[in-house]
DNA sequence: TGGTGTGAATACTTTCACAGCC
DNA sequence: GGCTGTGAAAGTATTCACACCA
């Protein structure tokens, strides 16, 4: 078991394990070594084994390990035992998208405040609660005791609604914005960004201006059947 | 000019320089300096040096980086010089969102083929194209020369999903089903998993049952430091 | 026997620091 | 003088490989 602070790229996979885990739990399996984890995940089973290490010792010789208590031990860790209040700004398409996107809830956090801008969404009320301006941000996050925040505005608001959570008490953001935000120590900011996402796997793609044709020739049947796991290295094109 | 492959993380930071240095544009900066540009990124000027010197020597000494010319020339290295036409596999809720959401077009990106699995949307006209069904998923992406493909489905289905579009020549795929997809080498995946996200951070907040209160701080200074090793953290203001 | 946990080795990434050029 | 590009150093992360244990 490692002493000191866990690297946060370690922190990052937990969930993946997490959510792996669960999936297995519900198919019945009641154990799982970390070589099975591993080919699932499409990570090495090294890295499994010391990921886990660095917060105590899961696992069983010669056995592996036990899929439920795991997955408790993963929920403690990442304190997902409890249910997570979380504050959205931003109430146009993408943050109604969010606050209706069904997955929050199953997974440990309930949207209880949202806020908004424009007059026209101010007021409604969604999920049974209603939309707040955001020059109120400060007050509810504050009474609400709410650590986590999520920011779907545009990109030249989102710096100004980061700092409204912080002062609020927030200590956790999700960023829809293309935005980077700057934030006090000891403030985490996760990003959700699509477009850097498509332009960053552009770079491998050959630059064909012909886009139109049958496409057929540049994969081949052996390349479509050996499937591997999905690498964070692409193959040099 | 380092030579050999670009590392992936090197790639992955590019869209966030292209971003930047587009915003610094349209401020009307004719000029930057690395030091100047890594203020506003939240990270170092020497990684920006080194990260643009895995394509060329784009600066001047004493001088800086010309906005234009170094936006050029990452539009040219990520491929970003064209419109690349994209499929979205699954209309529920999330897919909609994806189809509406504004972003993708003023970026290089339009969506001009949908698919999805339920009667029900399959035929819907959306911005002028109709949602097919899936089963058309090789044959369309095939015929039009889809290289980029979004996925949007059931986590059950997304397996599934991914080897269609594989099959009819997709080599990079924006998955936002949580699931790990696998997928042959020379193909790339990014993920888009905000349940993730949110778990992982946390992971750095104290586990409080008590939700309610005043929300005043009651992490020491000591805790925040202790704990901030905290992923990609721009600087505090 | 089968599989963990972990030192040691390797691989990768970031940062330092400065020669060299504008 | 100011700032890039880059060797070298430092810092992180991953993988190997095996002692050890159920």
């Amino acid at each position: 078991m490692r002493n000191g602070p866990v690297p946060d790229i370690v922190v990052r996979r937990l969930p993946l394990y997490l959510r792996t885990l669960r999936q297995l739990q519900r198919e019945g399996h009641r154990t799982i070594s970390s070589e099975e984890l591993a080919q699932l995940l499409g990570v090495t089973a090294a890295q499994i084994r010391r990921d886990l290490s660095y917060f105590g010792r899961f696992g069983k010789q010669g056995y592996g390990y036990a899929v439920a208590a795991l997955i408790h031990e993963l929920e403690v860790i990442l304190h997902l035992d409890r249910l997570w209040n979380v504050a959205l700004v931003g109430y146009g398409k993408l943050g109604q998208a969010i606050a209706h996107y069904g997955e929050f809830e199953p997974n440990g956090f309930r949207i209880t405040a949202i806020f908004a801008k424009s007059p026209e969404h101010i007021g409604q009320i969604v999920n049974g609660i209603v939309v707040l301006p955001e020059t109120e941000i400060d007050r509810v996050v504050r009474e609400q005791g709410i650590r986590i925040g999520i920011i779907a505005v545009p990109p030249d608001a989102a710096q100004e609604v980061a700092d409204k959570l912080v002062a609020g008490g927030v200590r956790a953001i999700l960023n829809y914005a293309p935005t980077v935000l700057h934030v006090p120590p000891g403030i985490t900011v996760r990003e959700i960004d699509p477009i850097s996402a498509l332009q960053s796997m552009t770079f491998y793609l050959h630059d064909r201006h012909d886009a139109s044709g049958n496409g057929q020739d540049e994969q081949s049947f052996a390349d479509i059947m050996e499937r591997s796991p999905v690498g964070k290295r692409p193959a040099a094109h």
